[in-house]
Order: C-alpha cells, then sequence, then structure tokens
DNA sequence: GCGTTTTTTTTGAACGTTCAAATACGATAT
DNA sequence: ATATCGTATTTGAACGTTCAAAAAAAACGC
C-alpha cells in the first residue's frame, strides 16, 4: 500500500479513473450513487479509489457546485463552556445533516468577531449559525443566517429564549425569598448586546415591580475570563460585594460569570448562599457540581443546538420557508447558590416555600426540579 | 449601497475588474500587492473592492494553488476546558499566521475521529494538530502533522512533556505527604492511549520506587462527561471511595476528570483534601477557582498551543527542517485539594514540609507556587 | 441483420482563482 | 522616426470537480 513513488499530492478523480480504467465522470458517478453504471465498473472504481486512498476534494467540488457543505458558528469565547458545549453540539448535528463545522470565535472584540466572520465568509459557509456577535453585522446577502442570540431580526432565522422574561422571573425567584437588594454582574464577552439589555430590563422591570428601584452600585459589568481574576473589572466587583451597601443576592449574565462572582465571594469570606445568594443563567455542567451548586436559568443548549443546525440547513435545502422565529422557555433550576435573604428590616413577610429553609441553606442538597412555574406560584405573594 | 438586483451570488474578481474597468490579473495584483500596478489603477480596484463587498473564494484559491491556509485541530471533548482552550489559542495563533482553524472533536470514539479526520482530509487542509487521536491513524502523506498528545513518533512534529516524569512526581508528591493508598482515575476520553499509559506508568514507578505495589482496586476508568454523573463508570468509582479499602489519595488523568471524582467524594461525604486528596493533571481555569482548588499538574496550554501552530506552519513554509521533537516540563501547581495524609499506621515518618499543617488543610488557601522542583526536594525524604 | 431504444460511458465546459507568458504602453536613447 | 527597454496590463491555461450533452455500447424488436 506504499506509493511513496508517487509525487506527495493527493490523487484526483483522474487518478482513480486511470488506474480504474474508465473516465473521470464515471467515477464521479460511482462516488454519488447517481447514474446507470456497471456493477462491474464500479467495483474496479471502488477498487481503486481505495487503492489510492482517493478522497474528493471538497473545494473543488464547491467550486462547480456553487455551496459548500460548511456551516459557520460564531461564538463568544471558547472557554465558557455554555459555547464550547453548544459548539460541540452544533458539530454533532451538522454531521448528520452531511455538514462541517467551521468554528469562530469573537472573543468578545468586535474587530477579532470582523476579522472571523469575514474569514467565513471568504470560505463561503452556506450558512451561519451566530451565537455571539455584536449588533452591527455585515450584510451578506447570499449567506443564509440563524440568529442564536440577541432579538428576533428582520432577515434569518431566529432562535432563542425569552430573555427579558427569564431574567425576570430568576429576579422574583430571588425576591421570593426576600431579597431586597440584588446586585447584577454581567460579562463582557456576551452572546450580544440586545441579550444583555433584554436580561438586564428583565431585572429592571422585576424590581420595579417589587418597588424598587435601580441601584446603579449594584450593576458590575465584569472583564473576560476566569483566568484573569485581577482585571480592573474585578475589582469593581469586590467593592461591590464588599462595600457596606452590599447586596443580599446577585443575578449574573452567565454561568460563567456567577462562577467569578462566586469565586469573588469566597475570597471575601462571604458564604453562599447564607450571606450572598447567586443565580446564573445557561446551566452549564460545571453548576451542577455539589460545590458549586449554582442556582440558574438553564437553557435547552442541546435543542438550540439542533434547531439552529435544522433551520441552517432546512433554509438551505428546502424550497419551502421555514418560519423563522422560535422562541424557547428555559426554566429555573433551583440549586444551593440560593437561600432565604438574612433577617433585615426589609424582610416583613418571609414567603412560605415548599422547601425548609434549613434545606434551602444546604449548598450540598441538590434541588434541580424547580422550573420555571414554580416562580410563577411564588412571585405573585411578594411581589408587592 | 444596495445591489438588490444583483444575482445573489458573491462578485468574482471578473465583477471587480468589469466594475473598475481593468482586468482579472490586475484585480488579483492589487489585492496581492505584487506586480507594479499603476496608483491610480490600484485605487479603482480598491473602490470597486469595497464596492461590490468583494471576498476572495479561498476555495477557488485552494484550488489553483494546491495548498489552503487551513489548520486542522483535532480535540477529544469540547466539553473539556483543556481541548477548549487549547482550541483557542490555537485559533488565536493560526489567525496571527494567515491560517484558518478547522476544528474537529473525537468525541472519544474511534469512528467519530476516523469520520472527522476525513473530513479534515477532504478539505485539503495543509496541516492537522492533533491533540486527541487514537494510535491507529491513518496515513496521510500529503498532510503536515503535529502531535500534541501520545508518544513521540517517526513521522511528523511531536510536541508534548513528559507524561511518565509529570505523573510520577504528582505520585511522589502525593507520597511525601505521607500517602500510601494512592488511587488512580483515568477517563475514556484521552488524549492518547499512549499517553494514558505513560501516566500510569509514571504513577507505578513512584509507588513500586515507595516499596508499594499497585492495586487494580484503586484503578478506575471514567465515562466521559460531567453531565453524565450516574453513568456505569461513575459507579465504579463510588465504589472504589467508598469501600474498605478506600485511597487516602487520588491521581487523575486529567482536571476535568478530578472534578468528577471531586464531585463524587462531595457526594459521599468525604472531605478533601482531610480524608481525600486530589490531585489532576492539566490546570484548567476552573482548577484555580478557590471552590475547587485543585492540586494540578499545570500544562503550559498556551505555549503548547503557539508552539504547535508555529511547528505546523514552519514545517510548510521554510524549507529549512525543524526540529521535530519538543519535550516541555509541565509544574506541580499545589493548591487545596492536597494535604497530609490522615495518620495511620504507614506513616511513620511524617515529612517537614515548608507548609504547617494548618495551611495544607484550608482549601480556600491558594498556594500556587510550589514547582516541579519542590517535589524533587520532598521525594527522597519520604521515598524509602 | 438492422433500425431503435435503453443503458452505460465519455467529452467539453465551467466554477473563481492564480501562474506564466504575452502584449500593450511610455519613455528614453539612438 | 525607430529601436530599445522597463513598466503596466491582459490573455490563456490550469487547479479538481460536476453538469449537460454527446457518444458509445448493449439490449431489444421485428
Amino acid at each position: 500500500m506504499d506509493h511513496s513513488g508517487a509525487a506527495a499530492r493527493p490523487p484526483t478523480v483522474i487518478d482513480v479513473a486511470n488506474l480504474a480504467g474508465t473516465s473521470r465522470q464515471t467515477v464521479s458517478n460511482v462516488i454519488h450513487g447517481k447514474a446507470h453504471v456497471r456493477e462491474q465498473t464500479r467495483k474496479r472504481v471502488l477498487a481503486a479509489i481505495a487503492e489510492l486512498e482517493y478522497r474528493p476534494n471538497v473545494a473543488a467540488r464547491h467550486l462547480k457546485r456553487r455551496r459548500t457543505n460548511v456551516l459557520g458558528v460564531l461564538v463568544g469565547d471558547l472557554a465558557n463552556p455554555f459555547y464550547s458545549e453548544a459548539a460541540r453540539h452544533i458539530e454533532h448535528y451538522a454531521e448528520q445533516r452531511g455538514y462541517t463545522m467551521l468554528l469562530a470565535s469573537t472573543g468578545g472584540e468586535r474587530e477579532t468577531e470582523q476579522r472571523r466572520v469575514e474569514s467565513l465568509i471568504e470560505h463561503r459557509v452556506a450558512a451561519v449559525i451566530f451565537l455571539a456577535y455584536s449588533s452591527q453585522q455585515p450584510t451578506i446577502e447570499y449567506i443564509t443566517c440563524v440568529f442564536v442570540a440577541g432579538l428576533p431580526t428582520s432577515h434569518g432565522v431566529f432562535i432563542g429564549v425569552d430573555e427579558r422574561k427569564s431574567a425576570e422571573q430568576a429576579t422574583s425567584f430571588l425576591l421570593s425569598l426576600g431579597h431586597r437588594r440584588i446586585g447584577y454582574v454581567n460579562t463582557i464577552v456576551s452572546s450580544h448586546p440586545d441579550s444583555d439589555k433584554a436580561r438586564f430590563a428583565g431585572y429592571r422591570r422585576a424590581l420595579s415591580k417589587a418597588g424598587i428601584g435601580l441601584d446603579d452600585a449594584l450593576v458590575v459589568r465584569l472583564g473576560s475570563g476566569i483566568e484573569t481574576p485581577e482585571s480592573v473589572r474585578q475589582h469593581d466587583l469586590q467593592r461591590m460585594l464588599s462595600g457596606p451597601g452590599r447586596p443580599t443576592a446577585v443575578l449574573c449574565a452567565a454561568d460563567y460569570t456567577a462562577l467569578q462572582v462566586m469565586d469573588c465571594a469566597d475570597g471575601l469570606g462571604l458564604a453562599i448562599p447564607q450571606q450572598l445568594s447567586i443565580v446564573g443563567f445557561d446551566d452549564t455542567a460545571y453548576s451542577a457540581l455539589r460545590r458549586i451548586s449554582l442556582t440558574t436559568v438553564s437553557y435547552p443548549l442541546r435543542e438550540i443546538a439542533r434547531l439552529s443546525v435544522d433551520a441552517a440547513v432546512g433554509a438551505l435545502e428546502d424550497s419551502a420557508p421555514k418560519r423563522n422565529r422560535i422562541l424557547m422557555q428555559p426554566e429555573l433550576v433551583v440549586r444551593g447558590s440560593t437561600a432565604l435573604a438574612p433577617t433585615s428590616p426589609e424582610t416583613v413577610d418571609p414567603p412560605a416555600t415548599d422547601a425548609s429553609p434549613d434545606e434551602q441553606r444546604r449548598p450540598q442538597v441538590r434541588r434541580s426540579v424547580s422550573t420555571v412555574d414554580t416562580v410563577r406560584v411564588r412571585r405573585p405573594r411578594n411581589a408587592r
């Protein structure tokens, strides 16, 4: 099987054809199982393919067919498990549909994003799935777009969750636990400015419904990456958590961010959840670890991945236009990072929760069953 | 700027040439800044490019030039931060050198790996960086290979760390803390069978040097993924950790695995590090979190990423042959997941460490300074 | 055996780019 | 004015594949 004599360049259909004693097109036909090919010929061609270890050149195929089987995927930060897990699922579903995933990450920087998108376009990806992007997107007329973050747009398919509502429900849950000073921590590497806004809007709305005004001192925007713990932004977080009017609970725009907050609290010696409740967004694998046990808004990540691939491939292959807005409902997974607010003047009316306070306080216990409905039931009791 | 009248197909050099009133080649020349192009012409071409939002078709370029600027990267499991962080760095360095990253993950399955490699070949990637692969690799003559896992091979560049030595040193460190029953937990989705073997060999060697035999009951191979905590393999782990002859320390082949072990211990109510010391491999971002505070063998991940891109690009662009074996020395980062072994008959001679036992026991304290050298100094005192 | 249909195979052209060679253009020198 | 040279630009061909159409081979009917 050693063809060291041959030039170090990959064999082509013509090489295969020559070896099989036939022509280009016949080889092509065998590969695609299309036209009528005599069984005898087919065998010879297959043998030649195996012999030469021939693999079709997808670039040449693309050129002639004028479309690729590549799905571009744009994520924010691969270090964030939300994105890496999403990428993993997308790769899986894409392959199932006969597509290859071309992954690119923005790192949360506008310029990087632009370059990466350019690169995807240069590769003429058939579609781009945007899991993270700035609002300022170059118009790509000839590329199918699927947006997973942000807000429903006019062009392209949108698949997402109701961010505002989710944040509102998560905040309401904290309110129902008696928290009145609830902080909000965001990250720089976010999926989309609009997602940020929507989540923040939900947070604000829940507060205002409870008659609580927005306190800017409780809002922090974090730098990216766990690995840069001493960034400037991190100091803002420390100040927020250690100041005199520090919050008793914090809503984080991502689990990844929640981990930073949790770590910061650990550093400050704040007990979680006794002194500080934390709620995240995403429900990444780490949040389920007993040590972390993060209460979080769970996103149906696998489903989102499947739907976005479906949407992309569907838009490419089906003539029938699909519905271009899919809105999913995330659910709140209650774990050990949240508890009743420490007794304070504001907490006049401690709500009767279905779990005993003792159970609420033990971080080890994992109660990942409570859903959005639970929150809904609870909110009216307190939102006054 | 709206060209809705034009066909929904990307503009080509010819479109640009027509608009600029010049020819294909001149456009090409402008793009590559090569030949003599009159300033006046150059401007017109650039204007046309901007006007049409032209982007070169890399597939066509590839076809003509007979090589791509794409680096294939094969990882094990994107959910494992080791791989996702590596991918992130590789993407960065690749872009710096003018290359695009085409990421593929094996999921630890032989068949998936094979399909993904096929896909990389079909895309005619200029090189493949193997961060995870089975020993059984198809011979790819016309593709540059860089191996980051496994053992130095005859073909391709090898960049790695001395796995055996690292594992030996980590084990020795545990021995120096007085541990005698030291478990070993591996994962299915590993970088390479040989890496596994090397690490395990190091573990065994350290044990045998200390006069301790191998106890099969202390060796477990875990299923993949944190998200499947109740897998069959997980039960093996539980049994190992809760059995009568349970270990006082465990060496894990990856941080990702160590987290599973840690979580399992938490579930069993085993105090870390008082009742169980844990050492991992990789030093991913999560291991530095105070809640985790995992003692681990730190890999110079960014450096490895940079070197592998350098090696790949170097092999492609330089005529001079580079050294094809780079072996790096990882360092042991001592954090809170390890402590002196609980007093037992075997621990006759507790070593005098430079940290007080009290400090050793507090998980919150991060002492990430100790390196391999520290271990070296300590080992002789105890290894008798 | 010969025209006709059906099946199988081959050939030419094209996808968008770049290399190599050819040509046009301008200027300078003769 | 013409040869000469350097600069600027264009043209033809090719990369490896597939589409469309042509051609060849085989099968069929009478």
